[in-house]
DNA sequence: TGTCCGATTGGT
DNA sequence: CCAATCGGACAG
């Protein structure tokens, strides 16, 4: 079953600690890839010193996230990567979700292609590796999440014991913005 | 137009 | 710890 917009249209701490155990579905010409979703980072828009819009920062790079929720804002980063968000909430409020870890589950021997022949456990821990793993790039950016080629479904029940709240990584430049307990990490054992 | 820097990764 | 590598944000 697809996530329908009114899941993305919500707060987005509640949206980040639902997608955790989520299905994300990618289709690359005809084949199927797919994985659960581990570990998330949520980003509190215009009042959160670590994301894009914040005040209001309004550019052509950030213009996917004004878009409503259930859409994609995907960027470029470090001259060789992208990172895969969630936009939530409605349009015109910036905020959105990290994809920062899946579990693979279809299409392993293609991420493990496209991810440079990559161990299976190293294929999609990390932000840039999902986005590579699941040929996510630029040419999806603003697109919605409501079918082929990407999509997110219902995966399996994570109960709330089991997810794991910590810090953002790599948002030292937040100052304390940089604490706050926006990384959402679902324990699998 | 010029400068600075990053929501990362992989190897030392 | 550090280099890779370049688009984006912003100052001038």
């Amino acid at each position: 079953m697809i996530l329908s917009q009114s899941f993305y249209q919500r707060p987005t701490i509640q949206v980040a600690r639902g997608l955790l155990g989520k299905r994300l579905v990618r289709i690359y010409r005809g084949h199927r890839i797919s994985g659960l979703i581990t570990e998330v980072e949520a980003y509190l828009g215009e009042k959160d010193r670590a994301c894009h819009t914040y005040q209001g920062r309004r550019t052509p790079r950030t213009e996917a996230m004004y878009l409503s929720g259930g859409h994609t804002y995907i960027y470029f980063i470090y001259g060789m990567h992208f990172c895969f968000n969630v936009v939530t909430r409605r349009a015109g409020q910036p905020e959105a979700v990290l994809i920062r870890a899946v579990q693979p589950t279809e299409g392993l021997h293609l991420m493990r292609r496209w991810r440079g022949g990559a161990q299976n456990h190293h294929l999609t821990d990390g932000p840039a590796k999902v986005a590579q793993a699941f040929r996510i790039t630029k040419k999806l950016n603003g697109v919605g999440l409501f079918g082929p080629p990407l999509w997110i479904e219902r995966g399996v029940r994570v109960s709330r014991r089991k997810i794991v709240c910590l810090p953002r990584i790599g948002v030292d430049y937040a100052g304390p913005h940089a604490k706050w307990p926006l990384r959402f990490c679902m324990q699998t054992h």
